[in-house]
DNA sequence: TCCAACATGTAAGGAGTTACATGATTTC
DNA sequence: GAAATCATGTAACTCCTTACATGTTGGA
């Protein structure tokens, strides 16, 4: 299993040039924030472990304020391990573990009305981050082929799931309150 | 942060009543597998401190053959503990990590067919997944209220994510099919 | 004057996976 | 005779998160 990913993320990420390791994160952020995470602590370790393995080499500049810059190129090797990661089948990620799920499960213990409260929590969330992927897809409209399509298609996913999620609570808010009204007749 | 959800994951099981370790991870599978998955290796020290802390009582029987059967039951304490943890907002999860997307989103250093074949492949496993989630929802009509409720509710979340997830595979392979055809044109 | 952005890293700790070790009984 | 089920646990390892430590420049 070993996933490792991080180290593909950053060839990834290095595809679009030098950068130094705080200008990846950053990036990361910007660009696949929504589906990809990465902090300091990885980026550093990995960052050398990729330098030490020739998949990267780094230069280094004269800070302007600050530590110096240490940048960072893909070398031949680093390309090769990239693009033969891209086509070898993704690895089956971590077993899920929705804790939402797990306690709407448990639901009999509880109060209805707790779960409906969960529900909405989550709803909030769903639908400020369907707003985020609408905004995100209408800026692509600018972008040139064939990025637009390789980044719709992963905001496309954001959009469809978080639409389903959304439907998901107010389906089960809906099935909540009905046992509600049952349970407690009035 | 600190999720520490296996706990709460394993009183929750315990509310079913008397259990082994064993036990408890054969029945998280057969019940809550679709969302959570425990492994021994958590399972058998988590036991330990909740015994420790006093949320569950052990008694031990003579094994029926192999070695001695462990019985945790949940105290007072655990009970309380267990509805407590059901009542608080749900802890933000980790970050997301899909790997798939992040092939898809460096698809520019790939060739369109490759990305189409990553596709293809998740779309069986979504499929696969997806008539699982409709086989429970259709045992789950016999069971009794309030249960069916609750458990229809985790279960019609797979069902509805799913869905999306299979509209998201084709939709994609589309796109990208597209592309293929405008870049080796005829 | 103070905060944000730039820039590097380490250390400690928690969580989780996998593999190993053991061994009887039941079923094919 | 082999394999699955029952049943316990440990140990090694990886991975990731969080907090800490440090220091400048430029803008509000």
């Amino acid at each position: 299993m070993t996933a490792a990913t991080t180290r593909y993320a950053l060839l990834g990420l290095l595809t679009a040039g030098e950068r130094t390791g705080y200008e990846l994160r950053a990036e990361a952020e910007a660009s696949v924030g929504h589906f990809w995470r990465e902090g300091y602590g990885r980026i550093y370790p990995n960052l050398r472990r990729l330098a030490d393995e020739g998949l990267v080499i780094t230069r280094t500049e004269p800070g302007r304020g600050g530590p110096e810059r240490h940048l960072h190129r893909l070398t031949e090797a680093g390309w090769r391990e990239l693009r033969d990661w891209l086509r070898r089948p993704v690895a089956s990620g971590p077993p899920p573990r929705d804790e939402l799920l797990l306690k709407l499960f448990l639901g009999r213990h509880a109060d209805p009305g707790e779960g409906i409260a969960l529900l909405h929590a989550r709803r909030d969330l769903v639908a400020a981050s369907l707003d985020r992927y609408r905004e995100i897809a209408h800026a692509l409209e600018n972008e040139p082929e064939p990025d637009r399509t390789h980044w719709r298609i992963t905001v496309r996913h954001g959009e469809l799931l978080a639409q389903a999620a959304l439907a998901w609570c107010d389906e089960s808010i809906g099935a909540l309150e009905r046992l509600e009204t049952r349970e407690e007749p009035a």
